[in-house]
DNA sequence: GTTAGCATGTAAGGAGTTACATGATTTT
DNA sequence: AAAATCATGTAACTCCTTACATGCTAAC
């Protein structure tokens, strides 16, 4: 049940709040946000379009606007927005704290759309998100521990790695949870976010 | 073209190299190999080996070895075994050092069996994987630089943080191919691999 | 006027996940 | 003998990728 969730409807979703698009500029600012982790073609991106589409989440601009078409029978941009279906389905994913968010491409789009999610299910997924990964060093660390003697120096030096780099994220979500029940403090106001600042993130 | 490659084939392929074994216990020697970057589920796994024996590249030690199975019609447990067939099929995947093997989940595997991999081979994919991160380097940067002004903390924070993974991967890839070099000069010999020793790996 | 890049789409299919279903063996 | 865990498997399904197909628009 838990599945993927659809990292890509909540994405462009969350990319259509901001303000309208055609499907190649979408494509052009879901790569430069999620490019870190993730990477969709216009034979993901269409599709779900489509869907989105379909499902009354999203329509495009030609619906009641009149002959806004330039020239011949086709239109060569097609510009989406989100409805209030749409935006009421945002708010839901924005909403959700459980282990959907903690999986890699799960918690990748909710944190590129922090920014409109309220504190509480911020600190809830960012915690959520450190105990997935501390399960994971766990049962690393176990493995390596009973297999340890019959592996190269390869794989050791992968599994090394590997587990560098998880503790690595640890200790930047140990930041982010610190800096948000900072914020967290006064007012209880959801609204601005100044980034940690100093913090000399040294191992 | 380049596809994933099957992963979970190379990785069963290169486990039962090692030694025969049985579903069960492939699952978790594979995900204490892959851990770091990949999981396989039985759904996953079994259905693999299936195909496998199926191309004739793993065959169960039940044919021709009479009457093996100690109870009823089933036993209970089935140890698979590469064929003749299955180690040159191992050796092709081996010898690969095209695209296939600098994407993510490609390069785990490889780098997983670098112990069986030839030196010259090794350099190839350590250098493909490196110039592909710093691809992704530059893009992500002139991304960055392009829409920079429009994102909230949180996301910019999202890509920082992506960037320097990559980033310390890219140095992580430096530190091997320089290893690797030094490796190479005396003998050629592909033997054995002293992996770095000290080299204190500091930010 | 042609190349390069913008823009939209579809059909076929690969790769793996989830949930389900079942039986054997070991431990308590 | 109950519980845990070992062990094997299948069917339905989801999500995404690849390759293909097409036309518009700006630059050179």
């Amino acid at each position: 049940m838990a599945k993927r969730s659809g990292v890509l409807e909540f994405a462009v979703l969350g990319l259509l709040h901001e303000s309208p698009m055609h499907g190649y500029e979408l494509r052009k600012r879901l790569n430069a946000l999620l490019g870190a982790f993730r990477a969709f073609g216009y034979g993901s991106l269409y599709p779900c379009l489509k869907d989105l589409l379909a499902k009354g989440l999203i329509a495009d601009d030609d619906d009641g606007g009149g002959p806004a078409k330039p020239l011949a029978g086709r239109r060569s941009k097609i510009v989406y927005h989100l409805t209030a279906d749409g935006k009421e389905r945002l708010e839901n994913l924005l909403g959700e704290s459980g282990p959907a968010s903690w999986e890699d491409d799960g918690f990748g789009v909710h944190f590129a759309f922090f920014g409109l999610t309220k504190a509480d299910i911020r600190l809830r997924i960012l915690e959520g998100r450190r105990s997935r990964l501390e399960e994971r060093l766990e049962s690393f660390r176990a493995a390596a521990t009973r297999t340890r003697e019959r592996v190269d120096s390869y794989t050791l030096e992968l599994q090394r790695h590997g587990l560098e780099s998880v503790e690595r994220e640890v200790r930047w979500l140990n930041e982010l949870i610190a800096s948000e029940r900072q914020m967290g403090r006064p007012g209880g106001t959801a609204g601005d976010h100044t980034t940690g600042g100093g913090a000399d993130p040294a191992g």
